[in-house]
DNA sequence: ATGACGTAAGTCGTCCTACAACTTTGCCTA
DNA sequence: TAGGCAAAGTTGTAGGACGACTTACGTCAT
């Protein structure tokens, strides 16, 4: 056995902060000859079930390890069990369990050392709010454990700009959805958000249901994922984006001036964002 | 054979824009065996020695097929060789070449369709911005097709502040170096560079050398290598950031706030880049 | 001639096994 | 006690094999 003893189990290690009670999964595989040392061995592999279907196998134990560590099961610093461990205990081979670890390490999320193993990067966890995952505001809002909400300052149907209309891949002259809204945490505006969408795909209803909630949920009940988004930032200083009582008086924004992609390749969002400066805090970890 | 003749030898695709003279690399390996069907095999073996030398074998493969796929060797939405053949290209396992694609694809930069192929990314190649990828401005300038230069507007040491010392992980009144910097993009003023570096892991003839050149390359002679940098974006409105002949006028400016850690995590460096509004322009690629 | 269908080839996804390179620990020796 | 050596553990790379998926192409019935 390990005469270094660093973590045994099912990523149980020495220094792990106090977690919530661990969530033991039925095993029910059945394909292959169950290894079985104890109680623990393929334990999570059924957990790849549940919410986590979409895509390769990698991709799948890659989410799973990410939330795992998002929810705080390893602390920052300590080491996951071996790729072995891992793969044993998911079910899957060593290579599947590497490839998720490479795209955890792209993340940020881990760290691999040589001969060493892999451990929890110390920022990881703070990334939250970090610009290169692809959320929308208000999830990103909640994740930092504000309560988002949004007031609706204008939403009406009109031909779109030559510049729209370059973006988005329109002919010249078609009808979109100018939604302007602002966008608050707590109660403090953060944001106001300026987005521009096609109406040939959309119904009158969905018309509707866009100024209300989530713009990415109406989106999802019809199919579209969002799969990319090719953003510029840019720093403008102007009084005319913002409206409303709480207008900031010097008028610095942070823009993020982006267009969203689905999963084809085609665009079907263009959307600036005008963050308030200082209200909002922009972190990225930077990797080589 | 193949019945569909998609991309034949080494990254000649058919769809290929008009690029440059292709540089055929000398095979100077001789170390394995080589397979020499013809020329045209483990030919980019070699090449993998020049600059590329650090990291694992995946991330020496990936990053030479990165210069390649920017250089325009493969024209976005074009197919690349299949896995295998870019193996026996680089001489290296079939392993390796899917951790180095992996990597390429996290970072947006190609698009992997099982039973199909890996595509280079549409956007992909304007990515050349890219905040995500931690690269020096002068090198991201160059490989955007401009000629870098920088004028260093003063260079002297000092006693760390609070928040510096904080940052940095220093203690109250340590010495550090104030670099304060211009940079040029054939000739015009894109940024403002102030940097800070504790002097204690430097002598006399680095601090000198820190003003000229690039600040990363003198790190690299005393074996410091950057591996992550923590950073923070801002709109900055201020007319007491920028000098000299070409300062801009309205004084707006996209900060970079940053943190530089090497692969121990132990910060070496804090700097605030402020960029002209206007002159540089920042893209980000987000993805699930 | 044309359209639907099946087939075959190509490519990525996963698995297995083995070994090399590296790190850490701990013991052993001088 | 200090130094070095050996062993065990872990990630990195290799080679071969097969499954899953996509695409092009030829065949066959209409």
């Amino acid at each position: 056995m390990s005469t270094r003893t660093p973590t045994s189990g099912v990523f149980d290690t020495e220094t792990r902060p106090a977690t919530g009670p661990r969530v033991r999964n039925r095993v029910e595989v059945g394909d292959d000859a169950p290894v079985s040392i104890s109680d623990r061995s393929t334990a999570n592999r059924s957990a790849l079930n549940a919410p986590s279907k979409s895509g390769s196998l990698g991709r799948q134990v890659a989410r799973h390890l990410r939330s795992r560590i998002m929810q705080g099961e390893v602390s920052p610093g300590a080491r996951l069990p071996s790729e072995t461990e891992i793969a044993v205990d998911y079910g899957v081979s060593r290579v599947t369990v590497r490839t998720a670890i490479t795209l955890l390490e792209s993340q940020g999320l881990v760290d691999v050392r040589h001969g060493s193993g892999t451990f929890v990067s110390d920022f990881g966890t703070e990334i939250k709010a970090g610009i290169q995952e692809l959320r929308s505001i208000t999830e990103t809002i909640r994740e930092m454990g504000f309560t988002p909400s949004m007031e609706r300052h204008k939403g009406e149907t009109r031909a779109a700009s030559e510049h729209e209309s370059k973006r988005l891949d329109l002919m010249p002259g078609e009808q979109v959805l100018d939604l302007q809204r602002a966008v608050y945490a707590d109660g403090e505006v953060v944001a106001y958000s300026f987005d521009v969408i096609p109406t040939k795909t959309l119904d009158a209803q969905m018309l509707e249901r866009m100024g209300q909630g989530s713009v990415f949920e109406v989106f999802e009940t019809i199919g579209i994922t969002p799969a990319r988004a090719m953003a510029e930032l840019h720093a403008v200083s102007s009084q005319e984006i913002a409206w409303g009582p709480q207008k900031p008086e010097q008028g610095l924004f942070l823009l993020l001036d982006q267009v969203h992609f689905d999963k084809d390749g085609k665009p079907f969002m263009y959307s600036k964002s005008y963050f308030v400066e200082g209200r909002f805090q922009f972190v990225i970890l930077r990797t080589r």
